[in-house]
Parts: C-alpha cells; structure tokens; sequence
DNA sequence: GTCTATATCGGGATAGAC
DNA sequence: GTCTATCCCGATATAGAC
C-alpha cells in the first residue's frame, strides 16, 4: 500500500530509482562497470531484473544518469567556488577542483563514459546530441570563469574561449583516467602546470601585434563547428 | 600468440587467419563494428566460431590487427612521400594525407578503435602498452618529418615534437570519424587551417624571447610522462 | 504506473573433444 | 587447428500482482 503521510517529495518510483542508481554506482565503484552485470545491480538495489530495465534502458543508462547526477550535484559547488574565487587562473583552477573532487571516488569507471568519445552514433557520447545539455552547461561555468577579468581578455577569441577550455578539461580528464602514479599525483602537477600555460598563452595572445594569429584561431574554430551550430 | 615481427612464412595457419581478418574488415566496412557478429565474421571466413577464436582473442583484436597491418602497409608510403616532399608543412601534410587516405575506407568502423581510448585497462588502448609498438613507429614518422629543417627549430623543444604531433594526430583522426559533413570536408579545411597554425605557432615559438614560454611547455611534457617513460 | 517472476533470444567468449 | 557444445550476460518479452 502506498503510504500517502510520508510527506515524500521523492515518490516510490524515484525512490527505487535512485536504489538501483545506487547500488549501481556502488557495484561499479567496486568492481567497475564491465565485470558489474545487471543481475547483481538488480539483486543489490532487491529489485527484479526486468524492474532495473524498467527504470534504465541498458546498462549504460546507469553510467549516464550518473553523469546527470554529477552535473547536478557539481552545479552548486561550482556556483559557489565562482562567488568566492577572484581572478581567471583562480577560478578556472577552482572548477576543476570541485569536478576532479566529485569524480574521484568515480575514477575506475568513469573510462565506461569516455569510451564511447570515439563513437558518434552512441548516446553517451560525450560530443554526441544527447548529452548536449549537460555539456552545455559544463561550458557555462567555464564562460563564467571569465566574469570580472578585465577587458584583457582578446574580444575576438573571447567567444571561444570557453568551448575550448570544456575541451581541455576533457583531455585532462581523460589523462586522470590513465594516470597510474600514486594519488595521481602526476594529474595534478599537469593540472596546475597547464593551467598556468594556459594563462599565460591567453595572455601573449593579447598582444595587438598578434591579432592575425588569433584571427587564425578563430576560423579554425568555425571551420570545426561548420554550419551545425552546436552551440 | 602471432609473432607480428616476423616476415611470416605464410603457412596455412597464416592463410586461415588472414581469411578471418579479411572477412571481419569486409563486414565491418559494409555493416559496421558493432552490427557485424563473430559467428558471420566466422561463417563468411568457412571456419567455425571457436576458431576465429583461436586466432583471434576477441572481436576487438580483429580492430587491433587492422591497426598493425595498417601501420604496415602505410610505412612504405609514408616513407615515399618523405623521399619526395620538402618543407616542414608539406611533409606533415603529406603524411596525414596518406594516413587518411588510407583509412577513408574505414572510417565508419575505426571508432572501435579509438573507442578504447578512455579505458585504460583495455589492451587496444591506443595509449596504451599492448599498442606501443605500433605508436612508436608513427612517432617516429614525425620525427623524420623535420628532417631537412633547418636549424630554425627550437632546440628545447625539438625532442618532445614528434608526440606532440602524433597526439595532434589522434585528435584530427577523432574529429573526423565524428564529421558528418560531406565527403568531411570539413575535416580537410581543419587540417589544413590547423597545420597551418601550427607550423606558424612554432616560428612564433622560436623566437629567443620566448624562450621561457618554451620551457615552461617542456616542463608540462615531462610532467605529463613522469617516470613512466613512455618512449 | 510500479513491480515480480520467468522464459527467451542474441551474441561474445570458453572448454574440451577430435 | 579445428570443431561442437556450452556458458554468461545484456536485453526483451510476457503474464500477472498490487
């Protein structure tokens, strides 16, 4: 019988939804996602087989709902490193904090979501149309990152700026992914150092002389988005 | 299991595994990895399951040995266009242009390669140790490609190139295996546009004044490879 | 709409006989 | 080296309980 006190802003069905996430999350954390079969996430979150089909489409539908989760979660504590953190280094060092912070627990299966960047016709496509939201919004925090630096920024590139800076964070993920160095402490050292290069690029790339070389930069970019709009 | 090394004295062992292999390729090309099963990959090569099995340890091996026999059939060529072609542009023009000449057939299905990029414990990772030996041959193709430079180039920054530009590489390669324009024609635009910007960003880089610019970019190398070294 | 139970299928991968 | 038989698991289907 379903219990109408229960003042629930959860339902039943969100409920045994976030069980099976859950227990789905706990059993990838644990043995990672291939050796995780379905079977077991269902038996762990006590739900019948076809019940965790009923909730997710496959398997994978499990790793991008985490993925939304995440974004969910993120969402606030990137709003809040924004409020406190002044100066673009400092800022874009304090998102990448807070993600590198949330993912970590997540490290060993999180390889299930990139694997299919190379994919173009799978769902979880990081690049693909169906995570286009999330990304997008990912991409707003790091244009936010920009707010209160001062007009030093090259007016050209600016627009820019923050679709490639997801792209970077997204090769800096994927080489945590890989780092075997205890604590992946060789990450963090890339991370700090290529943040600073980055800078400093932005920087010498303000100069008024090299105004072709960020023209180039520009139409690179638009020769890679085409006429398809991503944004 | 195969030596790849050797010449291989083409045995019937040989003669069965290239059956399977050109079978796999075939189907793949004209369904797709994914849509492609093991059991017609088996049966349009006349030889049982379980020995594409034996020669084969898992349909993504037939992927891999795709890959090693590319990077063999494309040395030849690479080596010929090296003969031929002068100027640092050119000549790493000239490389992509055979590498993705040669792959254009192959496009649809190559992202069952690159799929295995974020997974890290996958051997056909194309970062990863099992496929070593195919990427060191490629790296050293660029290497080659800056034979003939005058000595304009940076020396701080010379020995970490050839990587630097076989990563370029891979991301051109991802880029177009995802571009659904036309004939990718907007792949080729970002090749040239990209390689142009590139041979200018190392001019640029040359240039004594940026000297610390340069190091600080070797020390991220270094950082990025740690201990491990990779090559 | 939510959930169970069970049967079935398709396909990757393995074992073991020959 | 080659085969047949089998296993495992993701996914689907179905019938029904609440």
């Amino acid at each position: 019988m379903t219990n109408p006190d229960q003042p629930a802003p959860k339902g039943k069905a969100d409920e045994t939804r976030s069980r099976i996430l859950n227990a789905a999350l706990d059993l990838f954390r644990r043995k990672g996602f291939e050796q995780s079969t379905m079977r077991e996430i269902a038996s762990e979150a006590h739900v019948a087989l076809g019940n965790a089909y009923y909730y997710f489409d496959s398997k994978e539908a499990l790793v991008m709902a985490f993925y939304q989760r995440a974004g969910d979660e993120m969402a606030p504590r990137v709003e809040e490193v924004l409020q406190e953190v002044k100066g673009l280094e400092k800022r874009l060092s304090a998102i990448l904090a807070v993600k590198f912070e949330y993912f970590e627990p997540n490290r060993t299966f999180l390889g299930a979501l990139l694997r299919h960047a190379a994919d173009p016709e799978h769902p979880l496509s990081p690049f693909g149309e169906e995570t286009r939201r999330i990304r997008e919004r990912d991409i707003e925090f790091f244009a936010r990152a920009f707010e209160g630096t001062r007009g030093d920024m090259p007016k050209d590139l600016a627009p820019h700026l923050p679709k490639l800076l997801w792209l970077y964070q997204m090769g800096l993920i994927l080489f945590w992914i890989y780092d075997r160095s205890p604590n992946q402490r060789r990450t963090t050292v890339l991370r700090e150092k290529s943040l600073d290069l980055l800078t400093s690029t932005l920087k010498l790339l303000s100069i008024p002389l090299l105004r072709p070389m960020r023209k180039r930069i520009v139409e690179l970019v638009l020769a890679a988005e085409g006429d398809e709009a991503h944004a």
